[in-house]
DNA sequence: AGCACGCCGACT
DNA sequence: GTCGGCGTGCTC
């Protein structure tokens, strides 16, 4: 007897055995529909085996897909995952088999064209549909009927008459193949070194992994799309992926790939419509798709033939899933490329300092590309100590970096102002009762919003009016806001730059896409002298008449106790600091702190980002953290407040005793309370020599929780909330 | 994940 | 006396 075990896209520990009609072509990998309880599933063969003596009465295979096998590169990628992000086997299958309608051939339509009969009785109606005829590539009856403002019924008059061919064509058409067009860019010197060296690792069948470490503007898409080209003629089968953060997928990327390759990518992300989803994955799946470009899911694409995966932006934190099967597409596209032998590319202009280990070590191969000649380079730095320069009371902004904003609107000039908080002031209390207002059943504080006049909880979404008493004692008008935010900074810059025309950039001020657009239009054109923004203003254009960046709070996004907290900061510092200045007009960049001795910012004002990440990485080597050790977290959540507290108790003294294993916790979650539950965190660190992904399951395994208990693994944590 | 079976409140 | 709430458990 032939039994196929089968694995479901459900969170089941293990896959299901079927018996294998004898009739039935089911091989290892073959996508099959079979019962399950009292329903029918689809389910893919994971191992097909020939069982000797009678088993167990199993359940038959119903029918087999015509759709490709899943290949075992791709079958060992999902056991691998599913191992090493703690999740069962099912919950990865069903990032891979997103498309169950995808596994069916897509039907066909019925189209026209011109055929062999000569029309027997002209009508205007008909005269008007052959006149339009050979414009057009084949049309449905409809379609055409359409284009010629006649009914359906004179088509089909036509077609019967055989004046109108029929034919059968797919729905879903394969997508055009690309053919890389020849001579769209020329290359520096620099680029076609790094080109020739990236073509020659994707040119063979090797896992190889190598980072573009190059800053905006040097031609690190250039350079990558070269090694694109080499594997569409070297491997006449083989396929790309390109994985962007999902904000980085535009239009403009788009039309770049066709402009280099004369057809369109294939797209992967969460804006397709279902019929553009089954598609994309039925031809990846065939391999006749060869360049897809999407966002992280992309990953779990069944390629047959991949040869080469592109991270684009690698350091970005989105390409980290932070629900359900928690993992880091990048991480996981270098496991993937482990398994079906190929090569990975890495890009960024700040890449992650786990990246930029690997390639000292010399694991991965390393690319530097230089600023384009002419481009502008990290403005000068200078740090302004708040202790010695502070700001007025109530005021943030110390007289020193006032001061140059003057003389740079005196200049005119622009300026931009950095803090990453939005709203009008980060906290509320009581001047009466000294209550600090927080979301309900949470301690996180209500941020002020004056802009909408709501008080609202950053962390859960939680929102209110902003009350005109206090909560807790009732006291009239004693509600203060404590802090700054970008809202209560423009006021201050309106205070001492009355004629400055400012203008504020956060999620609250902008709504879309095209309003950043307008918004950054209005600064490239010189009609904003000052604007202040958080984070949203760290990605985006060089303006040309920016010469002054100042950042209100430096030591901000430090706190908290993040483990890259340091390297994020530098990463948007030097992103924020880069949009200052041209090369004819140098920038400058002030950083308002109260530690500026702290190596971050000695590195920052130095601009000096080796010896930043050299610092470190020390640190992190001392602390045994990534890249020198490992790091998981496991979070608690429960609907009762002291049930949740108790239980996490007893977690804790279920923790493995392990060699090289620090267990910390637990600790109430930053946001304690999300959808009604109660959350407490645990941290672990382990030496690199431990397997700490079996840790965590086996720490799991131990324990026996109530039913509404959830515990999430997150293993290599980025997110500490 | 579904969908069953199970044991406790408001209704013909 | 039932209809149905969703808590627990099983699916080869």
């Amino acid at each position: 007897m032939k039994i196929a075990r089968v694995m479901f896209t459900l969170p089941l520990p293990e896959p299901f055995d079927y018996e294998v009609p004898d009739d039935f072509d089911v091989v290892p990998g073959s996508y099959v529909r079979v019962p399950l309880g009292p329903n029918e599933r689809t389910g893919v063969v994971w191992d097909v085996f020939e069982n000797a003596e009678e088993a167990r009465d199993l359940k038959s295979v119903y029918m087999v897909y015509p759709a490709p096998p899943m290949p075992k590169s791709v079958r060992d990628f999902v056991d691998w995952s599913a191992r090493y992000t703690c999740s069962n086997p099912g919950a990865v299958l069903r990032m891979v088999l997103r498309v169950p309608s995808a596994l069916v051939p897509s039907r066909t339509q019925t189209v026209l064209e011109k055929g062999n009969a000569e029309v027997a009785r002209m009508t205007p109606a008909r005269a008007r549909v052959l006149e339009l005829i050979d414009q057009f590539p084949p049309l449905t009856a409809a379609e055409l009927a359409q284009e010629a403002g006649v009914s359906t019924s004179v088509v089909k008059g036509l077609a019967d008459q055989g004046v109108l061919s029929r034919s059968e064509r797919l729905i879903d058409m394969p997508y055009e193949m690309p053919a890389p067009l020849d001579g769209v860019h020329a290359l520096t010197d620099e680029q076609s070194e790094a080109a020739d060296l990236l073509r020659q690792r994707v040119r063979g069948d090797a896992f190889s992994v190598t980072l573009i470490d190059g800053v905006t503007g040097s031609g690190k898409t250039e350079v990558y799309f070269e090694a694109i080209a080499e594997v569409l003629t070297s491997h006449p089968q083989g396929q790309v992926l390109i994985l962007l953060p999902e904000i980085a997928l535009t239009q403009a990327i788009m039309k770049r790939f066709e402009a280099r390759f004369g057809a369109k990518p294939t797209e992967w992300h969460s804006g397709l419509s279902d019929a553009e989803r089954r598609r994309a994955w039925r031809e990846v799946a065939h391999g006749r798709a060869r360049i897809v470009i999407g966002a992280r899911s992309a990953l779990f694409l069944p390629f047959p033939n991949l040869k080469l995966a592109v991270v684009d932006e690698e350091h970005d934190g989105s390409f980290k899933q932070e629900e359900g099967v928690i993992y880091h597409a990048r991480n996981l596209c270098v496991a993937r490329a482990k398994f079906e032998a190929f090569s990975v590319i890495l890009a960024s202009a700040t890449p992650a300092l786990e990246s930029l280990h690997n390639a000292q070590q010399g694991r991965y191969g390393y690319v530097k590309l230089a600023a384009r000649p002419g481009a502008s380079r990290l403005p000068d730095v200078s740090l302004v100590d708040l202790r010695s320069d502070p700001p007025e009371r109530d005021e943030w902004l110390s007289p020193v970096l006032a001061r140059a904003m003057a003389e740079n609107l005196e200049a005119q000039e622009q300026s931009l102002i950095f803090l990453n908080r939005r709203g009008y002031a980060p906290l509320v209390i009581c001047k009466a009762c000294g209550d600090r207002l927080t979301a309900p059943g949470t301690h996180n504080w209500l941020t002020e919003h004056r802009y909408t006049g709501r008080l609202v909880c950053h962390l859960t979404g939680f929102s209110m009016r902003r009350p005109s008493a206090c909560p807790k004692c009732g006291a009239r008008d004693s509600l203060m806001g404590v802090g700054p935010g970008i809202e209560r900074v423009a006021e201050e810059i309106r205070r001492k730059l009355p004629q400055a025309r400012l203008e504020l950039l956060s999620s609250d001020t902008v709504q879309s896409g095209d309003d950043i657009r307008a918004l950054i239009h209005r600064m490239e054109t010189g009609q904003i002298d000052v604007l202040i923004g958080t984070q949203m203003i760290a990605k985006g254009h060089n303006f040309p008449g920016l010469t002054l960046v100042g950042v209100v709070d430096a030591d901000a996004s430090l706190k908290g106790g993040d483990l890259r907290a340091g390297e994020r900061t530098f990463q948007l510092l030097s992103q924020v600091a880069g949009r200052a200045g041209r090369a004819d007009k140098p920038g400058r960049a002030m950083l308002q702190t109260y530690q500026p001795e702290a190596p971050l910012m000695v590195a920052l004002a130095g601009s000096d980002r080796d010896s930043f990440l050299a610092v470190e990485d020390e640190m992190r080597d001392v602390m045994g953290m990534p890249p020198h050790g490992r790091l998981a977290a496991l979070i608690l959540s429960f609907p009762d407040d002291q049930e949740a507290a108790r239980l996490a108790r007893e977690i804790g003294m279920m923790a493995p005793n392990a060699e090289s294993v620090d267990v910390w916790g637990p600790a109430p979650a930053p946001i304690s309370l999300l959808r009604g539950r109660y959350r407490w965190r645990f941290l672990v660190r382990a030496d690199l020599n431990v397997d700490l992904s079996a840790y965590m399951s086996a720490w799991r395994k131990a324990l026996k929780l109530p039913a509404q208990a959830r515990l999430q693994i997150d293993i290599d944590p980025y997110s500490f909330m």
